[in-house]
RNA sequence: GGAAGGUUGCCAGAGCGGACGAAUGGGGCGGCCUCGAAAGCCGUUGUGGCCUCCGGGUCACCAUGGGUUCGAAUCCCAUACCUUCCGCCA
């Protein structure tokens, strides 16, 4: 959430910030008021608390030197104070509890060099590689949910039959070339960050930590039974590893990775873009995510980029990156690039991963703090992440993209040693 | 799933209704001593909210949430987590 200081005393800037985004500011404008009220009301319940203390400690004075009747009437004294101590404390609870469910409502603010939009269609392409739509041949042009079907690497017919539409089911040389996919994310990013193995349920509070809640709850499998939610993202664990916790900036930036299955449920995403893996339910990713210190945030971020990117580069597919405007920015986003890959027999591009700094935003909510050296107090982090390799959309761009006249897939060079075999 | 015990500051650990934000020890930091170090001695050492005439004042936090009381780390209730044993299990 935004720092309800920063909406105290800088309203006008945040206010402007947040209008880039094009979104309703009327919640921005209750939460500055309730926050005023707030503050008047726990100022004087305090103060009650503070003469309810006195009180007390003079009946107990007073009771040890046995004067029991005057003890008796600052007694009732105090208990006065304690009503009204009581109301107002409920007020004030009342009162901080709905400024907190507007704040975490409210989006993050966009970074200053966030461009200007209202949505998609304005996100400016920063950079085009490998890619000319006139070099694919037609053995390319044929899509992944056909020919992968048919050779048996990907059976979304039985996939349905076990779990509904939108499940997916790669069999064979397919689910290797998942497995290796995912083996390649890892190793590549070894040198660097802590590979980490999270629990993929987690807690409701997890997943306010993040974003996902309170707003976008039907987007994410709950099981009721346990109060769990299935994770959409590592990053949702991760995020969350240290919550509560006060790291010390000398061990900044702290980098991770992790392997895991993510799920969505794709509310509302029904018909477009969902034919073959373009849209699952369920998909392994392997995700890199860093806590750093705001000064460090934006060379981690380029760095993230760096690595997605590079990722895609090395397995000879088209790609391109696009940088996200204002109006199109997700929730916790400050500033976010997305890696695009494109599929020539799906005929798209298909965003790989989301290379996004997350400012204080959800550092706040998970109260992910530092010491700074040589500093007393404390600071709030900064969060960034972004996929390393989101299995199913790079397998289906990989597969249509080598695909060989005589139909079989020829494995890039980098995942040879992953898969043992040159072709498919 | 059942039973028992536990959860206090950076760590260990005392406190079991009033002067407790919390004894004591360890650790960290600063100082004295020393050529330097060890030992010893002295001091210091949590987080956050609000108000402020920027000197400070004040409130909250002893797993979490309720309750009792003039007053709760201390009493009561519920929940979570941890440990051990039993059961079940990849």
């Amino acid at each position: 959430m935004i720092d309800l200081r920063l909406v105290r005393n800088d309203y006008g800037a945040v206010r402007a910030s947040l209008a880039r985004r094009g979104i309703d500011l009327s919640e921005l404008e209750q939460v500055a008021a309730l926050d005023e009220r707030h503050r008047s009301l726990i100022t004087e319940r305090d103060s009650m608390r503070h003469e309810i203390k006195e009180l007390s400690q003079q009946v107990g004075r007073l009771k040890r030197d046995g004067r029991h009747d005057e003890a008796d009437a600052v007694a009732a004294e105090s208990r006065m104070r304690g009503e009204r101590e009581k109301a107002l404390a409920a007020e004030a609870d009342a009162v901080a509890a709905e400024v907190r469910d507007l704040l975490l409502r409210i989006p993050n603010l966009p970074a200053a060099d966030t461009p200007d939009g209202v949505d998609e269609s304005d996100n400016p392409v920063l950079w085009v590689e490998n890619f000319d739509p006139d070099g694919y041949g037609e053995h390319q042009r044929v899509p992944h949910w056909e020919f992968a079907v048919e050779a048996g690497w990907l059976d979304m017919e039985r996939a349905a039959k076990l779990s509904g539409s939108m499940f997916a089911m790669l069999r064979g040389p397919g689910a290797s070339l998942a497995r290796a996919l995912v083996q390649y994310g890892l190793d590549r990013n070894a040198d660097r960050y802590e590979e980490i193995r999270p629990p993929t349920l987690v807690h409701s509070e997890v997943m306010v930590s993040t974003g996902q809640l309170p707003k976008f709850a039907d987007d994410a499998y709950w099981l009721e039974r346990d109060d769990l939610w299935a994770i959409p993202t590592a990053e949702v664990p991760l995020t969350s590893l240290a919550s509560g916790e006060i790291l010390d900036e000398a061990d900044l930036p702290i980098r991770m990775m992790a392997h895991t299955p993510c799920y969505r449920r794709e509310a509302g995403a029904a018909g477009r873009d969902t034919r073959g893996l373009l849209r699952v339910h369920e998909f392994d990713k392997v995700e890199i995510l860093a806590y750093a210190a705001p000064e460090q945030a934006p060379a981690v971020h380029a760095e993230i980029l760096e690595r997605a990117t590079a990722a895609v580069a090395d397995l000879g597919l088209a790609h391109r990156i696009v940088d996200i405007c204002a109006g199109d920015l997700g929730q916790a986003h400050h500033r976010s690039w997305d890696v695009e890959v494109y599929a020539p027999g799906a005929g798209q591009w298909l965003e790989v991963s989301s290379c996004s700094w997350y400012s204080d935003y959800q550092a706040r909510r998970a109260g992910l703090r530092y010491r700074p050296t040589g500093e007393k107090g404390t600071r709030v982090l900064h969060t960034l992440n972004g996929s390393a390799l989101a299995v199913p959309r790079v397998w289906a761009a990989l597969v249509e993209t080598h695909r060989r006249p005589d139909g079989a897939v020829a494995v890039p060079e980098a995942l040879r040693p992953y898969l043992g075999r040159d072709v498919l």
